[in-house]
RNA sequence: GGAGAGGUGGCCGAGUGGUCGAAGGCGCUCCCCUGCUAAGGGAGUAUGGGUUAAAAGCUCAUCGAGGGUUCGAAUCCCUCCCUCUCCGCCA
């Protein structure tokens, strides 16, 4: 919601911003309910006020015993000149409201003007797209002979637009969600937070969802007025709906990973192939709550968080800043990220990150108090996808696929070292990244290194070649003298292992505060 | 699902029709006093809206939410929501 005083004092200015949005305000409509809402409020305030002084001159008289008689005949159509004027006033406000409701945020002076996608600007890139010595399928295409990724059977059991996943390739879907939360919380400082996945009104209403996109969300058959959620950003941003925070509170950072659900109504037609547009996929959001001075680094910073996981996958991206025409409803300036996908020989978003400015908080009355002023004031509210974990399922898929059909996935180069050149090579050759994701923080090679060496039955020499010079950059310091008076023979694997898994938790988990 | 209790300001807690936006306490802020492991005294301290360019001031609303009775409702009546206790059921 905007500030009513640029409705009521800038109201041209403000009609001309939001024209770059695509939107248009009528101006006279907004002025004409103003008005009527100016004088009517008035009016009704006052005969409350006189209201209000004539039943306290009531309550003086009876109680020193005078006649009340007089003063009661004075008040005796005041009710229902109160009443005619509180619904006059009524239905003005809500009509008004209605309108304040529907006005989208006002973008912000660096957001370029346009209309659609093709008016966005690209800030950056990161990585080439990749290039093939064979011709580039899809996702499709590519699972469709192991049949691990299942369009018509979701079909039969609900409808289009789902899927189902199997073995290694929901393994992956999992440790990739796993994954981010990990970076997230151990790399970039946020809180996890797990949250209901339906939501009221009221909370649809503070994000913004509602009351314009009520044909977005899936709806509960429910007299409850309850919604899915589209995105986790609804019940992680309305924590803070109706309170005022301690300065010392914020900002707060949030990562909370959830099912989405959206209707995409309006839609039909658009991406129907594939699992790019769906009715329900899995994000990894990020949340963050700031003092108004802070929330445009506070973008830069999500959005470059956002980005880490991109570059840790190596999946070739850019940047774009979206122009007016293409930003939703509340932002102010939003960063999509846009990941190379081979299989279309284009780059498609896998995350948006937006500075809603104070335009959530106002709606849910969500303030802190600022120590300079004593005050409470509207914080604000900054929050993007990283990643959207159905595309970036995807974008493994068809940026690491083979010619032969296979799928090589090189995490544990680029995860792990930032290199590419110790492959994991199978078919779908999944698995062991999924475990290695699943369990352990990303930099504690060892780990890693040990699990392999169990699995793949290598010898103590490789052991001996790889184990000792990375225990000493992780945080195994204790690991390290035995392993060189050893030499670390292959018997010491499985018991190395066990340590490992045993200490995983402990050992990567963060310093947490009082 | 059954039975009962309850929802009041940052927190605790009083208040069953009339200067109650709300006693008292705690906390917090400011001031005063006092040289000793501290205490005492005083003042202030809700939120939203309107009026205003803004502030001050004035004013309206808010005691879980919505309706009703009344000149007047935190207080009486109705509906709903939520919390707690006990029982039942259950991942």
């Amino acid at each position: 919601m905007l500030d009513p005083k640029l409705i009521r004092h800038e109201l041209e200015a403000t009609a001309a911003r939001l024209l770059t949005k695509g939107f248009e305000l009528d101006v006279m409509q907004v002025q004409s309910l103003e008005s009527q809402r100016k004088g009517l409020q008035v009016e009704t305030e006052e005969l409350q006020g006189t209201r209000n002084s004539q039943s306290k001159a009531i309550g003086q008289a009876k109680s020193k015993g005078e006649d009340i008689q007089p003063l009661l005949n004075a008040v005796a159509n005041l009710g229902d000149q109160l009443d005619s004027k509180k619904q006059e006033l009524e239905v003005v406000q809500s009509r008004l409201n209605e309108l304040l409701m529907a006005i989208p945020n006002v973008p912000d002076d660096s957001v370029p003007v346009g209309k659609s996608e093709d008016d966005n600007i690209e800030v950056r890139t990161w990585g080439v797209p990749t290039e093939f010595t064979f011709t580039a399928r899809d996702h499709v295409d590519i699972t469709s002979t192991s049949g691990k990724m299942g369009f018509e059977e979701a079909t039969k059991i609900t409808g289009s637009r789902f899927v189902t996943l199997r073995g290694q390739l929901a393994q992956l879907h999992r440790a990739l969600i796993q994954f981010m939360l990990n970076v997230h919380t151990i790399e970039h400082g946020y809180e996890e937070i797990y949250v209901p996945y339906i939501v009221n009104r009221e909370s649809l209403t503070g994000t913004g969802q509602l009351p314009k996109f009520e044909e977005d969300l899936f709806k509960l058959d429910d007299e409850r007025d309850f919604y899915l959620i589209p995105t986790a950003e609804v019940p992680v941003t309305n924590m803070v709906r109706d309170e005022i925070l301690d300065a010392a509170a914020l900002p707060q950072k949030y990562v909370c990973h959830s099912p989405c659900f959206r209707s995409e109504a309006g839609s039909y037609g658009r991406d129907t192939r594939g699992m790019i547009r769906q009715h329900q996929f899995e994000k990894v959001e990020l949340v963050m709550m700031v003092r108004p001075a802070d929330s445009w680094a506070a973008l830069e910073e999500l959005a470059s968080n956002a980005e880490t996981i991109l570059q840790k996958l190596g999946l070739p991206y850019r940047v774009v800043n979206l122009c007016g025409g293409d930003l939703g409803f509340a932002a102010a300036k939003t960063y999509d990220l846009e990941v190379w996908l081979p299989g279309q020989g284009k780059y498609r978003e896998i995350s948006s990150c937006s500075n809603f400015l104070d335009f959530q908080a106002r709606r849910m009355q969500a303030r802190w108090r600022n120590p300079e002023t004593g005050k409470p004031e509207l914080m604000h509210t900054v929050n993007g996808s990283a990643l959207a974990v159905g595309r970036t399922l995807v974008a493994l898929l068809e940026n690491y696929q083979q010619e032969d059909g296979s799928v090589r996935i090189p995490l544990g180069a680029t995860v792990i070292h930032g290199r590419r050149d110790s492959y994991l090579t199978r078919e779908l050759e999944l698995c062991a990244i999924c475990r290695y994701i699943l369990i352990f923080r990303v930099e504690t090679c060892l780990w890693w290194v040990a699990a392999k060496l169990l699995e793949e039955k290598l010898s103590s020499s490789y052991a001996a070649a790889h184990i000792l010079p990375l225990s000493r950059r992780t945080s195994l310091t204790r690991l390290q003298p035995s392993c060189r008076k050893t030499s670390m023979p292959f018997t010491q694997l499985p018991m190395i292992l066990s340590f490992c898994l045993a200490n995983a938790w402990s050992l990567q988990r963060p310093t947490i505060g009082p």
